[in-house]
DNA sequence: GGCCTCACTTGACATGCTGTCAATCTACCA
DNA sequence: TGGTAGATTGACAGCATGTCAAGTGAGGCC
């Protein structure tokens, strides 16, 4: 269960064969993607998989990891905290977002039904969400901090609203069920959260 | 695969005492319960199970089926319609909604991981998420109709916001993982729905 | 060249749960 | 006496995960 897969086994061309196998079979076949079929797709038995990253939970684990590299999500950050200001932020973050959430929706539905598979599962997906929301948080801070936070609100409670308007299971329902496309859902997400948190000017 | 199980087969109270130990199994362990304990916790054999409800999809249909009419969602439904204006049926929802949400939380959240399983997982679930949507497309045209509906949205757009603001994951973020009580919960997504989507009088 | 180690393969196997089948049992009813 | 609905029993196939032990093969080291 949830064995740490010792952080540097074998060649890590290998390793990003398996993970990017597992990234498209996730893309197509969803949550019940099988281990054997990633194997046989990166071209390496099934044993290799387990020596790599120890079990299940490991390899989406790592898998989550590898897609933030492969997709630059450190320039995406810098990116929105380039804002001029706070509120621009705040509005560049949800557009980001959405962008993002797109490329990502498979896996992130993957996370969240293996969300409480195990120890190693529940601290990764947590780790994700919190770091999502220490960003928020950041960012309405800096609209507190230049008076743009409506009142009525503390800054915490701000940042988890914003935080939870905006899960990736909202993305999803809102996108693919309701077919929005990602620009609309960027524009109609920000003037709820605009309306909401941000004090009226004049 | 999701064999339909006929509508009547065998004892109705048979029936009721597995969906309760079923109910009761969820709570307690999530969406991982097994089909052997539901059974051995209802007094029935494994079998049982198959020839009431052809599989585990199958029962968890059946399963919110039994606790919608458990919980009296439909008196629920009356009172929120019950109410003077539109807005205030809208405040009484959430508020509703959060106090439903709390109590069925475990298995909205089986729900959700397994919507995927199957067709007949999948329309349960959509069917479930339809009929709310259209909840609230009707409380969104009241509304709208008396001239509360602020500007810059249709009432389609209104209603699918507020739906989505409204997300199970979305409340289950707030009270299990940030601590936010049931009653907080209701007050500040009012607050943001209002403040987005009515429009302000005078 | 001999040797060792790392990276990986091969094949077998235990485990655990779902779903299916056929045979059997037991009231209850006609 | 017979039949039938409702359920039990036990066996079994299927399938995926995870574990184990032995083997292969290429490089580096002395």
């Amino acid at each position: 269960m949830s064995s740490e897969a010792s952080e540097t086994y074998g060649d890590p061309q290998t390793r990003t064969r398996i993970l990017d196998a597992a990234w498209r079979l996730v893309e197509e076949t969803g949550a019940e993607f099988k281990l054997a079929d990633v194997a046989s797709r990166a071209g390496v038995s099934r044993q290799a998989l387990y020596l790599h990253f120890g079990d299940r939970s490991g390899l989406l684990v790592a898998l989550v990891d590898h897609i933030d590299k492969s997709l630059g999500s450190e320039s995406l950050r810098a990116e929105v905290f380039g804002a001029p200001t706070g509120v621009e932020s705040l509005r560049r973050w949800v557009e980001t977002m959405s962008w993002y959430s797109a490329k990502i929706d498979a896996v992130t539905r993957v996370l969240e039904t293996a969300q409480y598979r195990d120890e190693a599962m529940t601290a990764a997906y947590r780790n994700r969400m919190d770091r999502r929301q220490g960003l928020l948080r950041a960012i309405i801070d800096r609209i507190a901090g230049e008076g743009g936070l409506a009142e009525g609100w503390t800054q915490e409670e701000a940042a988890q609203l914003a935080y939870a308007v905006t899960l990736p299971s909202s993305w999803r329902e809102l996108t693919r069920e309701l077919g929005w496309t990602a620009e609309e859902y960027a524009d109609r997400i920000w003037k709820v959260l605009e309306r909401a948190l941000v004090s009226r000017v004049g």
